[in-house]
DNA sequence: GAAGATTGAGAGTTCAATCTTC
DNA sequence: GAAGATTGAACTCTCAATCTTC
């Protein structure tokens, strides 16, 4: 289900919006950032890319236009990432386009009391994660 | 939570047995097949690939040695893909760690009641997402 | 001409090596 | 030496073109 729902999304955020999910998630991240700006580190945590993906996927980006690389003031090893003005507005229109594709396809499918069981199951399973992957740890050593 | 999820079990899957998910999906649906083997088609069908990611696909895994294409009876466009010998072997193994980190990160984090639950909304999620796409594409043409 | 499949080129992702600044 | 980031090569996936058999 979840594999099927997720190819939806895309395909339907890529229709309409023409961009990927993975340009999606980073032109949100920043435009959720105050001055439309983030460090490159802060945005690798928010979306547990692999640093060389970070950059690959920064530098074709930044080709087209939507995001730029600019020089950090605190630390000179790091840059920052910023939205341009283009990017702003690819970023505003897809919102809406993503929230209308977000609503027919989950939360319309559900029940109210649907929707809150699922957040509460996520929920469990995100806390039981580490829990887990110490449990399978410790197997693996036996 | 599924990003999540999803990369936890794959990260777990791979150091135990060192195969991707794209590997385990394609030799777990050939074991479940009769004979161990599948007509290119279907598999793709079962797998929801690009025609052309599969026939990639199975050029390395044959390579590998875990599975081989071997020529259809029915019908000489198609071909079968068969597991060989040490592909009976891997997937055999890497279906006890499969179902031991299934259940270490999924079904032991749950209740059954939520168990039961995320079954209905997975169902629920599924039934309406045809609906979902016309509605779009009704959206679309206005 | 349509369906099943392969091929090659281009885009995206990962891994290891490197470079710079702390 | 460690942390932040970039680069290049190898690997994976997608798209379009092609080849063969129905």
């Amino acid at each position: 289900m979840q594999a099927q729902l997720n190819s939806s999304i895309a395909r339907e955020l890529s229709r309409s919006t023409g961009l990927s999910d993975a340009d999606h998630k980073v032109l949100r991240a920043l435009s959720d950032a105050p001055d439309q700006r983030l460090r490159a580190r802060s945005l690798r945590d928010q979306l547990q890319w692999e640093k060389s993906r970070l950059s690959h996927h920064v530098s074709r980006m930044e080709q087209r236009g939507m995001i730029e690389r600019v020089a950090c003031e605190e630390d000179s090893r790091g840059s920052d990432i910023r939205l341009t003005h283009t990017g702003r507005k690819v970023i505003a229109e897809a919102c809406s386009d993503y929230s209308r594709i977000v609503r027919d396809y989950l939360i319309d499918a559900l029940t109210p009391e649907q929707l809150d069981s699922l957040a509460d199951i996520s929920e469990t399973i995100l806390q039981h994660s580490t829990t887990a992957r110490s449990n399978l740890l410790a197997e693996a050593t036996t």
